[in-house]
DNA sequence: CCCAAAAACTTTCAAATGAAAATATTTCAT
DNA sequence: ATGAAATATTTTCATTTGAAAGTTTTTGGG
């Protein structure tokens, strides 16, 4: 016999299940908003102008998980339809402040409840206690995903 | 005062927790796995043909969740470098059945411990209960998803 | 103080993507 | 049995994407 290979099962690998979500996910989310004009990355960046505040392209593309390029490109397009406003802030001239316009906060406003509806009726499924514990897994497995105690284990096996 | 706006924290918020882990997870294994020559989507393919075996291209798409025609485009590629098969069945022949070949084969049986590996450096965080329950709700809230509720949803909503 | 390296963003360019149209086969109602 | 509708895949085409190079500003060592 040649090599056994090791047990695996695609319903229980990890990567898998979170991606096939996360795909669906994208996909209602855009069906659902398609009408209201605003793409799924261009909400990523409202909702994080609004939690956050003013904040740099690199903040946002961090927190958005989007590519720094992707992300100019895109914050170019809000622009000139007046959603938000560069600024360079005289402190240190080489980021960009990027903040939310009138028009920009009322997009946010228009949007936010059907936002909340729609997690509203995603989330039905689960109990209370079991979404909480879901969103106490997914954030638990984020911050370890970025503690970068993954980059050290490289380091060490090396 | 103008309209209060719903109580909404990023953080708490369900498709935001999911796309950040599902992008960190995407991102560290292309890193991971850039230099045993595999793409991720090509990864999906193989592990979907490997878990499933022989499959049209319809099933291979919607099991990756990666869309009709790109998978086409990428099974090609992947026939030109022998890893898969086209075969049109003699019993539906507008159906596309494709295989794993020798050398397919060898590549999984060489990239599965790897990730097997993977995986458990990602899962360490977890207790062996929480890793657990943790797979049980992304699987229900998966099966949710597509269980076309939502869509009967908006059928009644109009 | 000066200059090399780092940091933040933007631009360029080639590759990847998905929607819609095109093609081929099968199913189904008449 | 026949043609219209449905299903499965591929092709076309315009858009989106990200890596790498380019620009500007700041930082830090000598």
């Amino acid at each position: 016999m040649a090599l056994e290979t090791p047990e695996f099962h695609l319903e229980r690998f990890l990567p898998y299940l979170v991606h096939r979500v996360g795909s669906h996910l994208a996909e209602g989310f855009e069906e659902q908003f398609a009408e209201a004009g605003v793409s799924l990355p261009e909400w990523r960046v409202l909702a994080v102008l609004f939690e956050y505040g003013p904040q740099t392209m690199g903040d946002i593309a961090r927190r958005t998980s989007i590519n720094a390029s992707t992300m100019t490109r895109l914050i170019g397009q809000m622009e000139k339809r007046n959603l938000v406003e560069r600024a360079r802030p005289a402190a240190n001239q080489r980021t960009v402040n990027v903040l939310l316009l009138e028009s920009g906060n009322r997009a946010v406003a228009t949007l936010l409840p059907k936002v909340l509806d729609y997690e509203k009726k995603l989330s039905a499924c689960f109990s209370g206690a079991e979404l909480e514990t879901f969103k106490i897994l997914l954030t638990k497995f984020f911050n370890t995903l970025t503690s970068d105690a993954n980059s050290e284990d490289e380091r060490l096996a090396s």
